[in-house]
DNA sequence: GAGCACTGC
């Protein structure tokens, strides 16, 4: 039983006047518990002590140690001579940067680390050792790196900042600005590179795509693979591929190794090291572990022990600590691992002493506690769940500040969330006014993909929704869960980036004790038909042997396997088909990809209405949601005029086509249907009619001009067809109760209140997705006639 | 009556 959460007017009236009283005092009412990470690392004894004054303090200390060694970065030596001088000038004061980060000291260690017969190394360096932008530098003059080095990133804007940075350091212009330029990047709809390229960083999507031409990733001599941590799907597929080419034979590369390095920002590297070291041992090369604890050891000492003791289970930040103390060495034939210490200042966490029903609440009471207690500047960094929690706690933080005194600082609150418009999302990068504290109210989108300057203070909720694809249901659910330790941890450092913080933890230590170590990888929990599909296009016949660095279970797979034979992608043997091949090569779900082929078949027109509707699929809301009931209202009269009766997808349709037909001014046509002008302004669309005609999905002398504006009653069947020969098993009929049920396995499923379909009653409906929130959702529906589905199963 | 976060030649 969840008490129901007061209202702000309730709370401004009674309990909030005068203001504060009603909230405990913060010292009392919260634990306080030193983080005592950093004081470990001051009193390492092989280093200099790091204070958590000044970053200043903690170059000086490096580079120091750098004279010492008395090397030189050889990368350094090689390309001065052709540059201008301005940007040696500017290049100059990098270096010095560069020479301040935590990885600097390491850089001979690190191209040792690869050098010889070993072609992989492990590398934890924590957020701000510099891994990302140093680590290609610092490999790419090694004697063995003729090719390119290609780095990955989960990310697009990731790839393109790193890439500009790194461009910026070695002094050469960015990607294709200059055929002499030596960095770019590749990302989609954006690739930027010279034929001097001798770095590139692309999104890991990217360098699947890459190896489905280039199975052998010929014009690479080593591929560093970066944030390993967040365990995206698509790195766990390029991390089998690279497993199967360092560990297999150089035939397909004529004899050249191929240097892999694995960057991962926790120290998780036990697995990844046991799931190379089994790869050589597979492929019948010597399995000989040395597990080398502290520094230059000679192997002699190797016990287990030392190693499960970096991986103690109990607790993850106690990994953390060990390993800043001393650099501990693994070591085998092949594989190298190194540990970099991080630039983080000491964040101390509080606890709350009892559990609470209500962290929405909980949030509002701790977020005033430490605007009065703390000192400005330090702004506040709230991680709630969704968009729900944001804006209902955004409300309450804004009434309570009302009844501030005028003594005290200003309160700025501002929410963050991905569905958030640009412009919004944009005001959390602003400074404060003077006198004013920011306080971010954000989702998960601030723990990896943003990062907000300014925060002194975490707030962690400890949930986040999380996504889980039932393979028995065929729905995901979208569900508030606990966060794990390594979340929670995330989170936390996002008070250190700049000084020393705080994190208030809005549960018990006791429960944040009982938290998972490491967040369940998303191979785990999702549907597996596009990660198979890649696996088989790559020629991996037989998928449960695939090298997965976490086995999906067999129940995932056998069910992606049955969608794909479903589509048609897979022959009955198991191998993919032509039209599994062509799926493979579109941006697109397997089930979307269907769609495309099917109305390739179907001809021009009507291959290119759903290309129009699947790129307004693709991408963020077209019809983005509301905040006040006033322009709800307004908009749901507004978009009439757009809705069809037939359902979502001809809604989309109409749309398109009536921002097509617009020819003066699209940004008010835009405004005036409260449509999103920037989701119309549409790159997938594009990018799926090159690939369609790449791909010779239409006969050559077919192109794309500006089709109809209007579509027949005949074609709108067609192209319902179309989609259901991709979503066949996403279907339901109405009941004479009025609900629907799915004809796969009898489920009820409610239309989602964002379909113009919502309350209508039809014969059947298809959809594109089916969610379990509160209760089974479908989305993005159409009405369809039952007799239809069975007819898109005859060849 | 409702929308965690990413990605794709």
């Amino acid at each position: 039983m969840e008490p129901k959460r007061p209202t702000a007017k309730s709370h401004a009236h009674s309990v909030l006047t005068p203001a504060f009283q009603a909230i405990p005092n913060p010292t009392n009412g919260v634990k306080r518990k030193r983080d005592d990470r950093f004081e470990r690392t001051a009193t390492n004894a092989s280093s200099p002590p790091r204070k958590p004054d000044t970053a200043q303090n903690l170059s000086k200390s490096q580079g120091n140690g750098q004279l010492q060694n008395g090397k030189q970065d050889p990368a350094h030596r090689s390309t001065d001579n052709s540059l201008s001088k301005p940007l040696n000038e500017k290049r100059k004061a990098l270096l010095s940067a560069r020479k301040a980060l935590p990885i600097w000291p390491h850089a001979s260690e690190i191209r040792e680390s690869l050098r010889g017969v070993r072609d992989v190394m492990l590398l934890v360096g924590e957020t701000g050792s510099g891994k990302s932008t140093q680590v290609p530098q610092f490999l790419m003059n090694e004697t063995w790196c003729q090719g390119c080095i290609a780095i990955t990133q989960p990310r697009r804007v990731a790839a393109i900042s790193l890439a500009r940075r790194v461009a910026e350091e070695m002094g050469t212009p960015l990607g294709s600005s200059s055929p002499a330029s030596k960095v770019g990047y590749s990302v989609r709809f954006d690739t930027s590179t010279s034929p001097s390229t001798r770095i590139k960083f692309l999104t890991e999507g990217m360098l699947l795509q890459e190896m489905l031409r280039d199975p052998w990733l010929r014009q690479y001599s080593a591929v560093i693979v970066d944030e390993v941590h967040e365990r995206s799907v698509n790195v766990d597929l390029v991390l089998g591929f690279l497993r199967g080419i360092v560990t297999g034979d150089k035939k397909g590369r004529r004899g050249a190794p191929l240097k892999v390095a694995v960057m991962s920002a926790t120290a998780d590297i036990e697995g990844l090291f046991n799931f190379f070291d089994e790869g050589y041992a597979a492929a019948g090369k010597i399995k000989s572990q040395i597990f080398t604890p502290g520094h230059q050891a000679d192997g002699e000492d190797d016990s287990e022990s030392s190693w499960s003791g970096l991986s103690s289970p109990e607790e993850t930040e106690g990994k953390t600590k060990s390993s800043s103390d001393q650099t501990v060495h693994i070591k085998s034939t092949f594989i190298s691992t190194c540990y970099i210490e991080g630039r983080q200042f000491p964040v101390q966490i509080m606890y709350l002493p009892e559990p609470v029903q209500d962290f929405v609440e909980t949030a509002l009471r701790t977020i005033f506690q430490i605007h009065y207690k703390e000192p400005m500047p330090g702004d506040l960094l709230v991680f709630l769940t969704g968009q729900d929690t944001v804006e209902a706690l955004e409300k309450l933080v804004n009434e309570y500040a009302q009844t501030m005194g005028p003594e005290v600082p200003k309160i700025l609150t501002l929410p963050l969330f991905a569905a958030l418009p640009q412009s919004a999302q944009q005001r959390v990068f602003q400074r404060a006014p003077p006198k004013t504290r920011k306080v971010i109210l954000a989702t998960n989108i601030a723990e990896t993909s943003v990062t907000v300057p300014g925060v002194r203070i975490v707030v962690d909720s400890g949930k986040a929704k999380i996504k889980q694809f039932r393979n028995r249901l065929g729905l995901d659910s979208l569900l508030v869960k606990p966060i794990s330790k390594s979340a929670a941890i995330q989170r936390k450092g996002r008070a250190g980036r700049e000084a020393a913080g705080q994190c208030y933890r809005l549960y018990t230590e006791q429960d944040y004790i009982k938290l998972e170590t490491d967040t369940v990888p998303e191979i785990l929990r999702c549907d597996l038909s596009a990660a198979v599909l890649t696996m088989k296009a790559r020629g991996v016949d037989d998928v449960v042997g695939f090298p997965f660095l976490t086995k999906p279970g067999r129940e995932g797979l056998e069910k992606a396997l049955l969608q794909l034979l479903q589509l048609g992608a897979l022959n009955e043997d198991g191998k993919i088909s032509e039209t599994g091949r062509q799926i493979s090569r579109l941006p697109l779900t397997p089930a979307l990809g269907r769609v495309i082929v099917a109305a390739a078949d179907e001809g021009m027109g009507c291959l290119s209405e759903v290309i129009d509707i699947i790129s307004c699929l693709s991408v963020e809301n077209i019809f983005p949601n509301l905040n006040t009931e006033d322009t709800k209202e307004q908009a749901e009269a507004a978009r009439q005029e757009l809705y069809r009766r037939q359902g979502d997808h001809l809604t989309l349709l109409a749309t398109v086509q009536a921002y097509a037909a617009e020819r003066s001014d699209r940004k008010a046509w835009a405004e005036k249907y409260f449509v999103s002008h920037r989701a119309m302004q549409n790159d997938v669309r594009k990018q799926l009619r090159a690939q369609c005609q790449q791909q010779k999905l239409l006969p050559a002398t077919a192109s794309f001009d500006d089709h109809n504006t209007t579509t027949s009653e005949a074609r709108t069947i067609k192209i319902l067809k179309c989609f259901l020969r991709g979503f066949a098993s996403n279907t339901a009929r109405l009941m004479p109760d009025g609900s629907y049920k799915t004809l796969v396995g009898n489920q009820t499923v409610a239309i989602h209140p964002s379909s113009v379909l919502f309350g209508k009653k039809v014969e059947g409906i298809m959809y594109n997705e089916f969610v379990f929130t509160n209760r089974s959702y479908a989305r993005n529906v159409s009405a369809v006639q039952m007799d239809w589905v069975g007819e898109v199963f005859v060849p």
